[in-house]
DNA sequence: TGCCATATTAAGTTATTGTTAATTAAAACT
DNA sequence: AGTTTTAATTAACAATAACTTAATATGGCA
């Protein structure tokens, strides 16, 4: 699964965002740019980039003041921000974390130093999610990837919404989810359903996988053990 | 529910070492030492830092080789290490981003901006775990995950309104809530109830939990103690 | 001592969930 | 496309757990 990460170069130096952009294409990267804060910002919005590199000293908007905005977008939360400055000093680099950077780096950029960080800094985000679609609690083994739950080595098979439902619980164990959370999250945002419908999957599940591991706490909601 | 956040230094000079355990202290982390990248890796396991400061340049075994002996440890997938060196060159970086490295600082280290990346990075690994609703108070824990309460390494359950209002209580120990803020919390604003039903909650909890926790200070509310 | 706030118990009430079966919707097969 | 099969949802009612209240008792404090 190789997936294509994007980047926001944003400088005023056309030169400098050029290099950026050959050296990022060349490594695979979806590259877009922006000149100064103001664009930054209006770019960042669309584009929701994994990384942005962002200059300092800029006209219209300089970056410390463009990350302190971008930082407060809420469809940027998982957005990384490199500060690339010449402005070595101690206070600027101090003010550049302060707005919430995540990282800064000293003009000039050698570009392959940059790649390899930015290589370690994705590794390390695309870590914190769950790749692995496989919850085994022993006993039980809950796969994602081929829809089937196998408990005691026997294989059964659950349908779609049955399965969600399961999958969710089983994804904390011990955890108590509400009926909202259930309903969001199994049967999405916009969808209503009746009240009875949580309780009648949780009654097949509790037929199919055993009564004793659906607990019911009422007036709250649900949990595996 | 202010974390400690432990930090493993590895240098093999001494003056470094105090430099940055006196900054580190300071700013609230715990720090612990190792001087070579043997040690380094002994200490790791026992201590699970959040992050490591390693050294390269080291005797016995140098900060790279380390590096990819630690990354191969899973009880450490979540630790960050960032490189120290006083070695520039390119290939030293790119060694140390190979090897697994999550980043590289130049020597001179300024602890200032050492403080504030380290801030960065931990925020940015915090703000991917779940928040914790337990309190936690030796021989009770009380969980709002799970809706659960443990007293002495016992679990009972209570229903909504007696855990609810349990939880009031819970959180802020030796603190008299009056009826009112009880009322309040625990039922919400519009929902209004008689006077004796607050007692007949306190009466289940003093059943469950022990009579002498839940104190009455007459004309005013109850404290959990 | 007598008042008033709180305790206690049990009974009554409500809210929430469980269950079964019937209905509708969606897939899977000819 | 039409039929069969399977899954999802809803409806109706039952069961139960949780909550509230009422009635009465207790206890602290002026």
């Amino acid at each position: 699964m190789q997936k294509i990460h994007k980047i926001l170069v944003v400088d005023d130096d056309p030169d400098i965002v050029e290099i950026l952009r050959y050296n990022l294409s060349l490594a695979g990267y979806e590259v877009k740019s922006a000149v100064n804060g103001k664009e930054a910002i209006k770019k960042a919005k669309l584009f929701i980039p994994q990384i942005i590199l962002l200059d300092i000293m800029m006209p219209e908007m300089n970056g410390i003041d463009a990350c302190s905005q971008i930082k407060k977008i809420s469809s940027l939360s998982n957005t990384i921000v490199i500060f690339l400055s010449a402005r070595n000093e101690d206070f600027t680099q101090i003010a550049a974390f302060d707005a919430g950077g995540d990282d800064y780096i000293s003009k000039p950029v050698k570009p392959k130093i940059l790649l390899k960080k930015i290589n370690s800094i994705l590794k390390r985000m695309s870590l914190n999610k769950i790749e692995n679609h496989v919850i085994d609690l022993g006993e039980i083994i809950i796969n994602r990837n081929t829809y089937s739950v196998t408990k005691d080595k026997k294989n059964l098979r659950l349908p779609k919404k049955e399965f969600e439902l399961f999958y969710l619980l089983a994804s904390k164990p011990g955890n108590v989810f509400t009926r909202d959370e259930i309903m969001g999250k199994v049967w999405g945002p916009q969808v209503i359903v009746g009240d009875r419908t949580i309780d009648v999957h949780i009654r097949k599940l509790r037929e199919k996988i055993g009564d004793s591991y659906f607990k019911t706490i009422k007036g709250v909601g649900y949990k595996f053990t």
